[in-house]
DNA sequence: CATAATATGGGACAAATGTCCTTTTTCATT
DNA sequence: AATGAAAAAGGACATTTGTCCCATATTATG
C-alpha cells in the first residue's frame, strides 16, 4: 500500500504470477502505447507486471483526466468485463510495461473456480472504491498546492517520473495553474 | 440505470428481498439519522429497501464532500467488511428510510456458496468504480453550471428533493457559488 | 547535424469561485 | 400567533484558477 498515487497490488500479482495457467499469456509495450482505446469493446482483463499505465478519460470539450497511474499487481479492463460495458478509460503506458492478459472468458471462469482469485478480485475492486473516492474527496475540497504536497509525500520522485501535462490532468487542473502553484511554493522554499 | 445521482441497483434488492435468510434484518430511520459514522469500525453491510442515504466524508479542514446518494438497492458497507478498514465515510439518511442488515460473516458466507450473489456483488463494485470515475471526471472538467444541467436533467426533482448545502457538497463547490450559478441560470432563462 | 515536434515556463488579463457577513424565508415548536 | 433555529439568498471583495499567447528548453527523427 505504499505510495498510492501510483496505485500497487502485490498480492494480486504474486498470485497471478504462480498460477500456472495456459490461457493467460504475457504482452510487453514501450513508452506511450495505447493498450485499451476509450470506448472500445474490451475482451480482456490485463494485469501489470511491471512499468506504470495511466488511465484517462477524453471528456467531450477535449480535457483529459486521468483516473489512476497502474503499477505492479493493478488490474483493468476487469469493470468492462464484470458488465459488459465499452471501456469508459483509455489505458496508455507512461514507461515500458508488462502486462499479463486473461481473457474476459478465462476471468469468468477464474472467478467461479478458484475461490482465492474471486476473494483477490473483490478486494481489488474495493480498494479501486476506497482509494478513488478519498483521492476524489480531497482534490474538490484541497488547494492546488494541498494537493501537490500530499502527492510528493507519498511519491518524491513524481516530477521526474510523470510528466507535468499528466500530474496537472491527474489532479484536474490546468498546466498553467499547476506550474504557477510549483512557483509559489518554491518562493515559499517548500 | 435510471437517475444516476441518485444510485439504484434494482437486481440486487430484489435478490436480497427473495432471499429468504433468518441471518438478514431490518432496520428503519427517520430523516437525518446516521447509520454509519466516519472511521468507525464496520461489521455489516447494508442494503437499502427504500428511501435515499447520502454517503460523505468529512475533510480534515471541515468540509464536507458527498460521494453518492444511495437509493434502493445499493449497497453499503460492503467495501469495510471486505478489506477490514474503518469506515471512510459517514452514511446518513435523507428521507425516511429502510435497510436490509447483514452481518459481515454471513455476507462473507454468502459471497463463498452464492454464485448470484457473488457475482451481484462483483457487478455492484464495478458499477461503483464506473460511475464514481465518470462522476468526478465531469466535475473536474466542467463548470458549475453544466454539472447543474447534467444533475437537472438525470434527476428533475433535483431541488425539492435535496437540500442545496448537499447538492454544493456533491458538487465540491460552496454554496455561495451554486446560489450564483443558479441565479445565472435564471437570468439566462434556463 | 538540422529541423520539427513536444515539454516546460511564464506574463497579462479575464473569469470563476471562495470568504465573510447580513438579510430574508421557511418551518417546526411552544 | 410568537419565537427561534435552520435553510436559502445574496452583496462586496479577495483569491484562485483559467485563457491566450509567446518564449525557451528538450527530445525525437529524418
Amino acid at each position: 500500500m505504499s505510495h498510492i498515487m501510483i496505485r500497487i497490488n502485490r498480492e494480486l500479482l504474486q498470485y497471478i504470477t504462480e498460477l500456472q495457467d495456459s490461457g493467460i499469456t504475457c504482452e510487453t509495450y514501450g513508452p506511450g502505447e495505447e493498450i485499451i482505446g476509450q470506448k472500445k469493446r474490451v475482451l480482456s482483463v490485463r494485469i501489470v507486471k511491471s512499468g506504470i499505465v495511466k488511465c484517462y478519460l477524453t471528456e467531450d470539450n477535449g480535457n483529459d483526466f486521468i483516473q489512476e497511474f497502474f503499477g505492479e499487481g493493478e488490474i483493468f479492463g476487469e469493470i468492462e468485463v464484470l458488465n459488459g460495458n465499452p471501456s469508459f478509460c483509455a489505458l496508455e503506458t507512461i514507461t515500458d510495461t508488462e502486462v499479463c492478459k486473461i481473457p474476459g472468458d478465462r476471468f469468468g471462469e477464474l472467478l467461479q473456480t478458484d475461490k482465492k482469485f474471486n476473494e483477490l478480485i473483490l478486494k481489488a475492486l474495493a480498494s479501486k472504491v476506497h482509494y478513488t473516492a478519498i483521492r476524489h474527496s480531497y482534490h474538490q475540497s484541497h488547494a492546488i498546492e494541498d494537493n501537490l504536497l500530499r502527492l510528493k509525500k507519498q511519491f518524491p520522485r513524481l516530477i521526474d517520473v510523470i510528466a507535468k501535462r499528466d500530474i496537472a490532468n491527474y489532479l484536474g487542473v490546468t498546466l498553467r495553474s499547476l506550474n504557477r502553484t510549483i512557483n509559489g511554493m518554491r518562493n515559499k522554499g517548500i
